[in-house]
DNA sequence: TCTCCGGAACTGGACGGTACAGTACCCGTT
DNA sequence: AACGGGTACTGTACCGTCCAGTTCCGGAGA
């Protein structure tokens, strides 16, 4: 990450850049190598120069973006430990997950890696694990820490992270997928964070917090 | 639903069915008319014929898939009212659903339309309400009439049906999606089943149910 | 019922126009 | 002089159209 200011390291930034919202916006068929040129304020030639091919530079740009994932792995291992406060730790991290994954860039690139999948298998897949699934492991492990402290009931915690993640994300993802440029409302996520959460705690959490009001 | 045997709509299903694998195969962009029309075994001024453009036999294709959802609205309507037998009916309805969902074509299908939710925003709405919403709010009825006799308890029963469908598919389906073309071994759809059903019946089982053994 | 015929539908190929990936060559700055 | 960068080009693919010739369908007549 040595930010080098030399002029070519800085084409090559520039470069990158470009083709990341060229590709998100217009999808790898849709995408041109002269759009990504115009953009990146650049000639051709020096596209060429810094990237063999067409696929060269968007697997590089997909790749690139598992690096962004960090953050949420850190939002996924900070739950206190608060038995009293459990409900209300969840539901924040349930909207954290939430405003996440619904922002418009990460849903654009969701789209064009699924599109592309076929075209180019070992992105997706290693997409999937480095991103996708690296989170899941981690809020497994978390989940393992409060079941021990006898805050969850859980046999396998990494089937309980991933129905975390299925009660909270399918209706809001899939929407979004298959919507075009649709945005959610801020009360939608609400409904789907407290929602979800509340569904969780009655399958996994213990049975003094399943009851319900 | 007349079969008409006249020439000219021998070649419209032709043309139909050709479309339909190449799309699936190809993608919007990637699929030629030239492709479409060898393999519908036609001229290509035939296709034009009959469809104005490329666009417009696009569209038609996609929308015609949705008639084949009503198989899946049936599998939803038919749950036996049978108290001792309630999760093993939610876990066949749980197989049934997975199966159907993660068919390599309905998967290409998904595939299609996302990438493609940008260029044709109103055919991903009306395939994701006439498709998605269409089933979920038919299970959500289902979901109703078995809290009515005292098999569910249920505030929300379209949330509900909504975790139903999260808690099973959420996993299977994105790993599909990211994934080209690989498949899930029937033990893997068994887990998935039973786990995302015993998960169901803890959140919205009755309190007699929800007791883990 | 069988034959024949007029016209609609289809064929195959070629073509204009366009877009685009990748390359060859030239220029200006240092 | 050397080299990074730009312009202009090549070759290809594909959408949509056109045309001259052929095939098929359905109905009229024997």
């Amino acid at each position: 990450m040595a930010i080098m200011d030399s002029r070519s390291a800085r084409k090559h930034q520039a470069i990158l850049e470009a083709a990341t919202t060229v590709f998100l916006n217009k999808g790898y068929a849709g995408a041109s190598m002269d759009d990504i040129a115009r953009l990146a304020a650049v000639s051709k030639q020096t596209v060429y120069k810094h990237f063999a091919d067409k696929e060269k530079l968007f697997s590089e740009i997909i790749l690139a973006t598992t690096d962004r994932i960090d953050g949420m792995i850190d939002v996924v291992t900070d739950i206190p430990a608060d038995a009293d406060g459990l409900e209300e730790n969840l539901t924040r991290l349930a909207r954290r997950f939430l405003t996440a994954l619904t922002q418009p860039q990460v849903l654009q690139l969701r789209r064009l890696i699924i599109a592309n999948a076929d075209a180019f298998p070992e992105l997706g897949a290693s997409w999937y694990e480095q991103g996708f699934e690296r989170v899941l492991a981690t809020l497994a492990d978390t989940f393992r820490r409060l079941a021990d402290q006898g805050l969850l009931r859980v046999d396998d915690p990494l089937l309980a992270a991933d129905h975390f993640a299925g009660l909270l994300l399918w209706i809001p993802v899939n929407k979004a997928m298959f919507h075009g440029g649709a945005r959610h409302t801020e009360a939608d996520l609400e409904r789907w964070a407290t929602g979800g959460t509340r569904a969780f705690l009655a399958a996994y959490g213990r049975p003094a917090d399943a009851a319900r009001p």
